[in-house]
DNA sequence: TCTCAATGTGTGCGCCGTACACATACGAAC
DNA sequence: GTTCGTATGTGTACGGCGCACACATTGAGA
C-alpha cells in the first residue's frame, strides 16, 4: 500500500479539502500548506493546478455559483406547475437554504471580487445563476428577461435575498428575539415584484 | 525635532492608519507591521493598545457603524418636515453612500463574524444603527419600535440595502449595461414597507 | 527625589504564500 | 520495448506575517 508519487486527481481532492475545510475555519484561516498536508501532498504540487492561492479560491467560488444555480432550478422544477409567482419563493428559499449550509463558501463567493475582479469562469458563474433570478422576475412579470424593467427587478430581488443571508450567516439576526427575528419567507414578502 | 520615544496617540494613530489603509488594500491585506511602520512605531508597540489584530479591526467596524448611524440620522434631520416615507429613503440613500465611499471599512464591518466576536462594543454599535432604521420604518407603519411587526420589517429593509450595498461595492452590478443597472432608489422602490 | 505603571523597542518563533531547482512517472514515437 | 518529453510531484529557501517575551524609556504622583 505504497503512496503513488502522483496523486491522481490532486486539483479536486484540494478543492473538496478547501471546500470541507470553508464550513470550520472562515477564509482567512484557509491555507495551501494544510489543504496540501490533508491531501497527503506537498504544498508546491498544488502550483501544478493553481497559479496561486486566489486562483483556487476563485475556481471554488465559481464552482459554489454553479452549485447556487443547479439548487435553485431543481427547486423551481420541483414546484414548476404551480406557476411563477411560487417559483421565485422556491428559488429564495433555495438561495437562503445553499448559504446556511455552505456559510464559509458563500462568504468566500461574494468577499473575493474586487481584488482580481474580472475572472471569466467567476463572471460566467455568477451571471448564470443571477440569470435564474431574472427569469423568474421577467415571467412574474410578463416582461422579456432582457428588458431593463425585469433585470432591475431581478437585481433587487436579488439584493435583498443576498443582504438577508448575509446577515444571517454574520449572526446579525441571530441576537433579535425570537419573535422578533423573521423568516425568509417573511422578509421577500416584503418585495413588491410584480407591481 | 527629536522623534519623543512616547508617541502620545497611538491608539488613535493605528485606527486611522488603519481606516486609511482600508480604502486602499482590502482587509486580507492590512497589516500590524505595515500599519505601525506608517505611524513611525515598532510593530510590538500596537499591543499596548490591543490585544491582538482583531481587536483593531472589531474597534475598527464599531467606529464605523456609529458613524453609519450618525450619517443616517444627519440625512433625516435635513428633510424632518417631509414625514416618515421621506425618512427611510434619505437613511437609505446615506447608508449606500456611506458603503460606496468607504467600501474596505463597510466589508470589514460586515464580514468580521458578529457572532463569535461577541465584543459587546461591536453589537452595540451595530444595533444602534440598525435601530434607525427600526424607527424610520416603525414611524412610517404607525407602529410601535418595539412591536415584532416593525421590527421584521425593518430587517427586510436592512437585508435590501445591505444587499444592495454589497452587490454594488463588490463589482457585480458594475457588469451590467448602464440602462439595466438600477439605482439605490429604484431597488428601494421595491419595497413595500408600509403594507 | 523616588518609584512604578504606562508605553515604547528588540529578538525570536512558527506560521504563511510562493519562487526555483530537481525528482519521478506516464504516454507517445520510434 | 526503449527513449524521451511533458506532466506532476518534492525540497529548500526567502521574505512577511501575528504575536510572545524580555527589556528600555518615560512621566506622573508619593
Amino acid at each position: 500500500m505504497d503512496k503513488p508519487y502522483h496523486h491522481g486527481n490532486l486539483r479536486t481532492a484540494l478543492l473538496e479539502a478547501a471546500h470541507a475545510r470553508l464550513s470550520e475555519v472562515g477564509e482567512a484561516d484557509l491555507s495551501l500548506r494544510d489543504l496540501a498536508a490533508r491531501v497527503g501532498v506537498s504544498v508546491n504540487a498544488s502550483y501544478r493546478h493553481f497559479a496561486n492561492k486566489d486562483a483556487l479560491q476563485m475556481e471554488l467560488s465559481a464552482m459554489g455559483f454553479d452549485t447556487l444555480r443547479a439548487r435553485m432550478l431543481e427547486a423551481i422544477d420541483e414546484i414548476r406547475p404551480l406557476g411563477p409567482e411560487h417559483h421565485l419563493q422556491a428559488a429564495g428559499q433555495a438561495y437562503t437554504a445553499f448559504a446556511r449550509q455552505d456559510p464559509g463558501l458563500y462568504k468566500l463567493m461574494f468577499g473575493r471580487r474586487g481584488r482580481f475582479g474580472a475572472q471569466a469562469r467567476l463572471l460566467e458563474a455568477a451571471n448564470a445563476a443571477f440569470d435564474v433570478v431574472i427569469n423568474c422576475v421577467a415571467a412574474l412579470r410578463g416582461a422579456s428577461p432582457d428588458s431593463a424593467e425585469a433585470v432591475k427587478a431581478a437585481a433587487g430581488v436579488w439584493s435583498m435575498v443576498h443582504g438577508y443571508a448575509m446577515l444571517d450567516i454574520g449572526g446579525y439576526l441571530a441576537g433579535m428575539a425570537e419573535q422578533k427575528r423573521p423568516s425568509a419567507t417573511e422578509v421577500l414578502r416584503l418585495l413588491a415584484v410584480d407591481a
